[in-house]
DNA sequence: TTGTACGCGTTATCAT
DNA sequence: ATGATAACGCGTACAA
């Protein structure tokens, strides 16, 4: 590998020299910036990034930390952070948890290694106190609601938008009123369980656990709600899906099943994704792709603040 | 930042004797591995990996470039090569191009400076020759066929496969048949479009360019399938879709708009993914998850070889 | 405007 | 078994 100095060497200069033209300072005839060029050119040179990065001790490169790629919710809000990492010219390292705690603590650790500059962690597995630890190796931010803390934050209020949906669908009438949610940890589930039961409790109804239906991500996972809710007792005649995915999936079963949306059941979506849409799903939107890029915005600026993302209700035809 | 210096001191040791013991390098006395450590733990060293990266001249990065992360396709390609560097302790440097060069240039610029140690492509924009050019400096794979290059590829037979999925539905009397694309750029569109080109002659059937429905990649897509078809003259019997995905959008569509499937259009996907199941169609499998971890094992090995997988027809209701 | 020399933090070589 | 030191390639005070 042809280094600065070879590049020096031949075109009579210094490292120095060499170093200026290839960073543009100011200060170098153009002479001997023409000699450097033409050297560059004749070596076929081309820097080695680490010892820039060794040397500079920044990277540009960020982390990002999340359980899947393969779910939509989570590729938006990648597609967001990566056009914003286009534009600032980062580039990103990957950590696909599948919730494995392990991955995310190695991405801490290139944080505290300087092999990344900051880290975004769409979705926590390890304790809080571990996050805080690692905050003086650099920025992290995070996407969830973190009151009082030194950590940058665009979240979604989840507990309001669940209450906000659970009102709409009061008020249209339903008092039987079902969810699914993508697994029982997390703390997006957490905060739609709270909303619920306080729901519940605010209106006199029954708690009933078998309206929870736990594990429902995907599209495909849709037979099974459909399925549960056939196995009860009186099942709801409402439903807040985890996602417009999943709710797109029990809509088509529905329509298998001779189900009638919304007379025997109504649903609404979360995200408002294009599926949602073209559906005609009731949702939820969620403006995911505009979180990633402010997500990006907060770990490339350093300082710490917290964004709240505006739910909003989109009136369509499954409710 | 401490440094391996800062511990040696401390433990009263060379540098030496500390980079051994971070190592597990032998012949180090017991005695002053426990003073190592114990220097380690008082000062909370950690080593700088860009220092590491410098020194040895690897950083167990390996970088993955592809188009979009939010489509199926490529999410369960990039599941699968995740999975694998998990395995391997690498890490993924990803960049999402949106098919613009600058970005897939900008990739092979970081494996000439050594930030990564690899490179697989999911999707080229750029010309071959600039591909050839940067194979001196660390291993490339493609998910392109390419015969007698010097590059590992693992890839789908798109020609072979398409032509399959051609003939079967002629087989089933199909005569008039129409296919969606994502874009008319791409290898795979071409190889698709030269099976159905030769697929035609073969049986001396009409080439009608308004059977051809580009940009097609989403669910969501099938709308705009379907109000194509319906606005020519003598619309096909059957549609191979660029997707499931696809395939999916258009079936709902055809429930929407009371067209019976197979009846008035046959459908076939592509993929056998998870919605494929679901809804019953007929599908030509690939198994991009495990092409995904063929794509980082060759890429990790070096060698230069090249793995066809093999599609098959899943055989379901939309025939 | 230019160059020398040192620092970044680690590993590897070669003595001892 | 251990340590001094060169090497990795670059940026940058500081001196000139």
């Amino acid at each position: 590998m042809t280094n600065i100095k070879d590049v020096a060497a031949r075109a009579g200069v210094s490292v120095t020299t060499v170093s200026r033209v290839l960073n543009q300072h100011p200060y170098v005839s153009e002479q001997k910036r023409k000699a450097v060029l033409r050297a560059i050119d004749d070596l076929d040179y081309y820097p080695n990034i680490n010892a820039v990065h060794l040397s500079i001790g920044k990277t540009h490169l960020m982390g990002v930390v999340l359980p899947y790629t393969d779910h939509p919710y989570f590729g938006l809000l990648l597609k967001g952070i990566a056009k914003k990492a286009l534009e600032h010219n980062y580039k990103l390292v990957l950590f696909q948890t599948d919730y494995q705690k392990r991955v995310e603590l190695e991405a801490l650790q290139m944080l505290k290694t300087k092999q990344i500059d900051s880290l975004i962690i769409c979705s926590r597995g390890c304790k809080w106190s571990i996050i805080e630890e690692h905050l003086q190796y650099g920025p992290i931010v995070v996407a969830e609601k973190r009151e009082d803390q030194p950590v940058s934050a665009t979240y979604v209020d989840h507990y309001a938008s669940f209450t906000a949906a659970l009102d709409y669908l009061y008020e249209k009438g339903h008092r039987k009123i079902g969810y699914t949610i993508s697994r029982v940890t997390g703390t997006s589930s957490r905060d739609r369980d709270q909303a619920y039961k306080d729901f519940i409790k605010r209106h006199g109804l029954v708690y009933r656990a078998d309206y929870i239906i736990d594990k429902c991500l995907y599209f495909e996972d849709g037979k099974k709600v459909i399925e549960h809710l056939q196995s009860i007792s009186e099942p709801p005649t409402a439903l807040l899906a985890t996602s417009d995915q999943v709710a797109a999936g029990v809509m088509l079963c529905c329509h298998q099943m001779h189900i009638k949306v919304p007379e025997e059941l109504a649903i609404i979506g979360f995200d408002n994704q294009p599926i949602a849409k073209m559906m005609n799903i009731t949702t939820m939107e969620i403006p995911l792709e505009h979180m990633g890029e402010h997500l990006f915005e907060q770990a490339l600026g350093g300082g710490v603040n917290s964004k709240e993302v505006t739910v909003s209700l989109i009136e369509r035809g499954t409710v």
